[in-house]
RNA sequence: GUGGAAUUAGCUCAGUUGGUUAGAGCACUGGUUUGUGGUGCCGGGGGUCACGGGUUCGAGCCCCGUAUUCCACCCCA
């Protein structure tokens, strides 16, 4: 038997259900906030990502699926949907164009990881990018519209918030936490050995204690802050404050992505295993230049779909449409014209086997049908149809061309 | 990429120191006397016990390999 790849997944019939939900819900709210559809290719130059997304990043570094096409392009499969999005706003002379430029995408990303729960191979992001925004009050849009899809399909969160500042600090600070790490000397672990060299950051969050014991005094990047970003970070919690968005202040919340800069957040659920972070996001202002546009300033956040499909509660189902079904072979073709009829606006499912009524009854109680339609020997003779509300439970007999009458009206 | 656990019916799982035709619940399907659903009662179909080797008179059970899933690390959405 042939079966999927490692870490891929089909979606189906129940899963699709949710997927849809789930995909109707946030796209309703991105368009509410005023952002566009945008889709850009799976795949994409390599060295579209590896200026991006960073080359010193897990993501670039071992986690890509890379090759050489048939015209010896060096391609891949795109890891993350914010670098073919800026890469598109770039293409299009957006940039150039000026003005506000607000995205939201879905489709499937891919990461070559070691799969488990809530980490696939191939997985499914739900983004929104906005460009030519320098307001901090555009990162706390950012963070209301997360709030609010989640809100709206019952999911619960923490939020975390950090900023990682900007060129004018950021820099300063990295020097400093890395000879601070240099001073701890060879205590360290061997992950915070190599973490020191690609992401110095991420030390802070290690799970060692004897390293946490050591980082007691690191200096935190929450205290070296220039003023530019200081003050946006403070107006950004007064923004949530005022619209009762809890958050926590995570000063080790590191974005993996290199792009990033002042505004990083993540929420987070505790409900779905170690795989936590259901949705992640922030500022990144220099991105576009690096890749060759004219600067400017952007934020934006990406939502795991597949860690957020079972979070989800689905509202009750409801009974509609039409059931269909014959008690005996001869009024088949009887029933199939009334599907058609039935199918110009309504949802209508037939049953090619004669069967008794309670049968039928069952079988339109199994699709979650509204209505039950059957037409048996009465019903033929009489040149009716017989039919049943299985909400209501009413029932009548009714002329046969009821329904296909309509057609003519 | 590192370490560990698991894999038996469509789903969730039993399966006793290796011993006859591998079980349950749910789901599916049919019946329950004559044409009335979701919830009663009775019946039925469905398993090369993940795959490939090995040990043994005999393997779902023991050993090795492969695949997949899950857990922790790592990382991230």
């Amino acid at each position: 038997m042939i079966q999927s790849l490692r870490g891929m997944n089909d979606i189906l019939a129940n899963d699709y259900e949710r997927y849809e939900y789930f995909l109707s819900t946030a796209s309703t709210v991105a368009k509410r906030y005023g952002f566009h559809y945008i889709e850009t290719p799976l795949l994409e130059e390599t060295a579209l990502f590896k200026r991006s997304v960073g080359e010193s990043s897990d993501i670039v570094g071992k986690e890509m699926y890379q090759f050489t096409d048939k015209g010896e392009n060096d391609v891949c499969l795109r890891p993350e949907g914010t670098a073919g999005v800026v890469r598109a706003f770039i293409q299009h002379k957006l940039d150039k164009k000026g003005g506000i430029h607000r995205f939201y995408y879905h489709g499937a990303m891919f990461r070559y990881e070691r799969p488990q729960k809530g980490r696939l191979r191939q997985f499914h992001q739900f983004g929104v990018e906005s460009f030519g925004v320098d307001s901090v009050y555009e990162d706390a849009l950012m963070i209301m519209m997360v709030a609010d899809i989640l809100k709206a399909l019952g999911i619960g969160y923490s939020l975390k918030l950090n900023s990682l500042g900007d060129q004018h600090c950021m820099p300063a600070y990295r020097e400093k936490l890395v000879s601070f790490i240099e001073s701890c000397g060879d205590a360290i672990c061997g992950d915070c050995e190599r973490r020191k060299l690609t992401n110095p950051i991420l030390v802070l969050d290690c799970k060692n204690e004897a390293c946490q014991n050591l980082y007691v005094n690191a200096p935190k990047l929450i205290h070296n802050l220039c003023d530019g970003c200081q003050s946006d970070f403070d107006t950004l919690k007064s923004i949530l404050d005022a619209h009762n968005i809890g958050y926590e202040i995570d000063t080790n919340l590191v974005r993996g992505l290199d792009y990033y800069s002042k505004t990083a957040f993540e929420f987070v659920s505790d409900a779905i295993g170690s795989q936590s972070a259901i949705a992640g996001g922030g500022r990144y202002d220099r991105l576009i230049e690096f890749l060759d546009g004219k600067p400017t300033p952007a934020v934006g956040f990406a939502l795991g779909i597949e860690r957020l499909m079972e979070l989800i509660v689905m509202p009750e189902p409801v009974r509609e449409g039409y059931y269909l079904g014959a008690m005996d072979s001869e009024s088949l073709g009887d029933i199939l014209k009334i599907a058609e009829t039935l199918r110009k606006e309504q949802k209508a499912v037939v049953e090619y086997e004669a069967k008794s009524l309670k049968a039928h009854l069952k079988g339109a109680d199994r699709i979650n049908a509204r209505y039950c339609v059957v037409i048996g020997e009465n019903e033929r003779l009489n040149n009716s149809i017989w039919i049943k509300d299985l909400v209501e439970k009413t029932e009548s007999t009714i002329p046969a061309t009821h329904f296909t009458s309509k057609e003519s009206l």
